[in-house]
DNA sequence: TCTGGGGTCCTAGGACCC
DNA sequence: TCTGGGGTCCTAGGACCC
């Protein structure tokens, strides 16, 4: 093997990627935006009865709740956390924040998520050695705190796994630099999972297997681990139990699907509502679709029943569609070869096999594949693909919102004409209960309303550091599942 | 009061084609 | 008259991640 350019094993000579992961995330936005619930145990997370824990805040952790965790578990748990909604378009607006921050260090971020990213800080020209990347994370996490108030852990390493182990290690507030060449002695010790890819259900085979380390699978070599787990999984994990990672940091990466879903609150048993539900899926999805500039070919309709068993189902067109009378007669049509007796209790549809086709370029397809079909057997597809992208041509990206009836969810923002700017802490038997705050002030007081007071209405959040733009619009609030 | 929502990637079998 | 093989597309399901 050759030494090029201080690349060994695919790990860079200097420890120049950095992985960033936000500190808690929402959690710490809804403490930040929150005075009275700083230092408090806070639970992120849908609060219908089947809702799970997006975040908790590191007080809530000590009472052992943690994301994915059933509400009612935690509730059970930390009975005097504060529950709040996620209010996703608060935390896009401060990812956004983080992110420009990013891009400031070098051309090639890669997001993983609204609260983490990779960035490679060599090709920005901001590090070379271990000193200058250590000066660039500690910049920036004093910056993130600057502009938003929040803090977030940083790692840097050699490569991404690596950097992603350090930021763990990192948490919370802290900055973690793994020189390289000591990736092996450092992996070695530990568990399995703290590898990329390995979960419950891998750990577990492994665990069987009789491996618990990371040094137990270099033990293991690589023909064991695929045998064991499969081609690529076993080969792409012997390397990573290494510590060789060489895969690049990638700024852009093209959406290969689009999908929404729906948790009800109760399991749906009649077949009339449950086609209702689909279509409306369905045209949510195709204005996510429209939204993101895209068709897609295939049409994916999901089903979880009573007991958690989950299928799906898929139907590919002939051609990429992004019209929603298509989508939705396709997912009703898979539909009807579902089994739903003994109720259902999500439905979801999706559209993948995405084309990033302009109106234009759909003329082009739509020749193509007519052409296609006119020499193919069966008319009435055929007809159906004709008919796609002339009706979707009319039909701008915008879709009527369904009226929802106004509800008080905790964590909302709020205004009352007299008192000012506040949020939800609570409501029920009609009245509404408002902590009025705001984040640069002191904790505020507590006041009940009418839940119909017309002095009181939902409002837009507040940036966390004054006179930092802050969120620039959101969508409305609220965003949870309930149907 | 058991288990969200949005994604990605991989595998495996069957159809179909050369 | 065993059992041909390889490539690609489609479908379904599963593991994993945040």
């Amino acid at each position: 093997m050759s030494v090029a350019w201080g690349s060994i094993g695919g790990v860079r000579a200097a420890p120049t990627i950095l992985h960033l992961d936000m500190d808690a995330f929402f959690a710490a936005a809804e403490q930040a935006a929150k005075p009275s619930l700083r230092g408090k145990p806070v639970v992120v997370g849908g609060l219908g009865p089947r809702g799970v824990v997006a975040t908790a805040s590191y007080e809530a952790r000590r009472f052992g709740v943690h994301s994915a965790m059933p509400m009612g578990q935690a509730r059970r748990l930390a009975p005097n956390a504060a529950y709040l909604v996620a209010r996703f378009a608060f935390y896009r607006s401060i990812s956004e924040q983080v992110m420009e921050l990013l891009g400031r260090l070098s051309p090639l971020v890669e997001p993983l998520s609204l609260d983490e990213a990779f960035v490679d800080l060599e090709a920005g020209g901001v590090a070379d050695d271990s000193a200058s990347a250590r000066a660039a994370g500690e910049r920036l996490r004093a910056d993130i705190l600057a502009a938003t108030g929040l803090t977030g852990s940083v790692g840097l390493a050699g490569s991404k796994m690596i950097a992603k182990i350090a930021s763990e290690e990192a948490k919370p507030d802290g900055l973690v630099l793994i020189e390289p060449g000591t990736e092996r002695e450092l992996l070695g010790p530990r568990s399995v999972r703290i590898l990329p890819g390995v979960g419950p259900a891998t750990g577990e085979h492994l665990r069987r297997a009789g491996m618990t380390t990371v040094g137990d699978l270099v033990e293991a070599g690589e023909d064991e681990l695929v045998r064991l787990l499969g081609k690529a999984h076993g080969a792409s994990l012997y390397r990573m139990a290494q510590g060789y990672d060489d895969r690049p940091v990638v700024a852009e990466r093209d959406a290969k699907s689009v999908s929404v879903e729906d948790t009800f609150d109760v399991d749906l048993h009649d077949r009339v509502r449950i086609r209702t539900e689909v279509e409306r899926l369905a045209e949510r999805c195709v204005g996510r679709l429209r939204a993101s500039g895209h068709s897609g070919r295939t049409i994916v309709l999901k089903v979880r029943r009573y007991d958690f068993s989950t299928l799906t189902r898929s139907e590919t067109l002939r051609g990429p569609t992004d019209d929603p009378v298509v989508v939705r007669e396709a997912a009703a049509r898979l539909l009807e070869a579902v089994d739903t007796t003994g109720g259902v209790r999500l439905l979801g549809v999706g559209v993948s096999g995405l084309a990033d086709y302009t109106q234009e370029d759909l003329f082009a397809q739509f020749a193509e594949v007519a052409e296609a079909a006119a020499g193919g057997r069966d008319a009435g597809e055929a007809e159906a693909v004709a008919a796609e992208p002339a009706a979707s041509l009319p039909g701008g990206p915008g879709q009527a919102a369904p009226v929802e009836e106004r509800r008080w969810s905790p964590g909302q923002d709020v205004r009352h004409a007299v008192h000012g700017a506040g949020w939800v802490q609570g409501s029920g038997v009609g009245r509404v209960t408002v902590r009025f705050e705001e984040p640069w002030s002191a904790p505020g007081r507590v006041r009940t309303f009418a839940v119909d007071d017309p002095d009181l209405e939902p409002s837009e959040p507040l940036p966390l550091v004054r006179g930092t733009g802050g969120p620039e619009r959101s969508e409305a609030a609220g965003g949870g599942a309930a149907a």
